[in-house]
DNA sequence: TAGATTGTTAATCGATTAACAATC
DNA sequence: TAGATTGTTAATCGATTAACAATC
């Protein structure tokens, strides 16, 4: 049984893939070809990307796009609801509150925290706000297991540091530092300033190197 | 004239590296090594990363904090100002209308775009929000040349589209979706759908390999 | 001078691309 | 059978890590 490790790169080609196929219908054909020409790669990535995981086609023919998709969902881990807790309901907390493309993917937000005691009570999108001090309570009865983390700089490794302990094992974070967590549990941050700022740089040197 | 090509990992790292220098006094002086600690990187990735962009340190000592922050700010491009635009008043539009962190770096909104009638002509945040169609004369009028967009999914290509004629050379895009651009116009997108794919995954991961 | 640390080159690692035999 | 396309191996490319002479 051999298992070549699966590059960091392909899982998020995986849910583009899963995405361009959701416009299909079942029984469709698609070629590693095709999908990448609608997910943006080449048909080489496509099909080691998928190789990973098994054989999903068939040689001459290509893929059927029902199998393929429920197949990568199945990868993706996409075929079962998850429980999501969002702690911090700022304005993107909020905002994220009432995006319903989420569910759509099989995220529930479940329960939602802040600290501050003029929102706590207060119902949000239909999700009541918690305060913070029910985070243990919660999380454990819940068995949650992911969560979105909105808080402050200040508060975001604290926060973090209670959701692991509680058990949460997968974290988005949207605060602009880093949080350190224990080996086991995945944290991934969404950093607004790091995007300002990477763009800032391709437009310093576009002008740079048109010499102005 | 030797120049090598800065890899595209390297620059969200000059951020990371940046904010770490913004703790320190301007005269103290700090090593690859411990620049490298504080933003969860290796000495070796510190020096190779500045070291596209001449030479920062002194052999034997480390780096000035003043003389390394000034240095890192004017390769980003953060040392200048940033006009901004915005596309799509929706939960997440309005968030980041009303989120301050950006102007601290420097970008400043300063134009907000709607379709929606009921919201054109409102102030959000200290910014009127104007109807699509002021785009053009807007974007031209104040030389804008980064957008962030925050439309839905359908408009998105639109929208990137137009700005794109109008001069715009920088987006950072929301839409769970990514926009064609000609080259040169740099397109950065921030998928929330695929964030939490890639957290589902991995809790999937690691239910399987536990043999559950 | 001895110790510390840079900038840079070489070695390693990982990911993408190309090529092609096997198969439908 | 001829044409198309997969799954996989080999070649290439790019990025990270290690090593070290030069320098303070």
């Amino acid at each position: 049984m051999k298992k070549k490790k699966v590059p960091l790169a392909t899982i998020p080609r995986l849910s583009l893939y899963y995405r361009a196929l959701m416009e299909r219908s079942d029984t469709q054909l698609i070629s590693s070809q095709e999908l990448a020409g609608l997910s943006g790669t080449s048909a080489a990535q496509v099909r080691k990307d998928l190789a990973y995981f098994g054989q999903f086609g068939a040689a001459g023919k290509g893929y059927r796009a029902d199998f393929l998709k429920s197949s990568i969902s199945r990868i993706l881990g996409v075929d079962k609801d998850w429980s999501v807790a969002l702690v911090g309901i700022g304005n993107l907390g909020s905002a994220l509150l009432s995006y319903k493309g989420f569910l759509r993917q099989g995220f529930h937000i479940v329960a939602a925290f802040d600290n501050d005691v003029e929102k706590i009570g207060k119902n949000f999108a239909g999700i009541v706000i918690q305060d913070i001090a029910a985070l243990e309570d919660e999380i454990r009865r819940k068995k949650i297991k992911m969560a979105v983390v909105t808080v402050s700089q200040e508060a975001a490794q604290e926060v973090t540091d209670k959701l692991v302990k509680y058990g949460v094992k997968a974290i988005l974070n949207f605060a602009p530092l880093r949080p350190g967590a224990p080996k086991g549990v995945e944290v991934h941050s969404i950093d607004l300033s790091i995007e300002l700022e990477k763009l800032a740089f391709f437009l310093s040197q576009r002008t740079k190197s048109r010499g102005q």
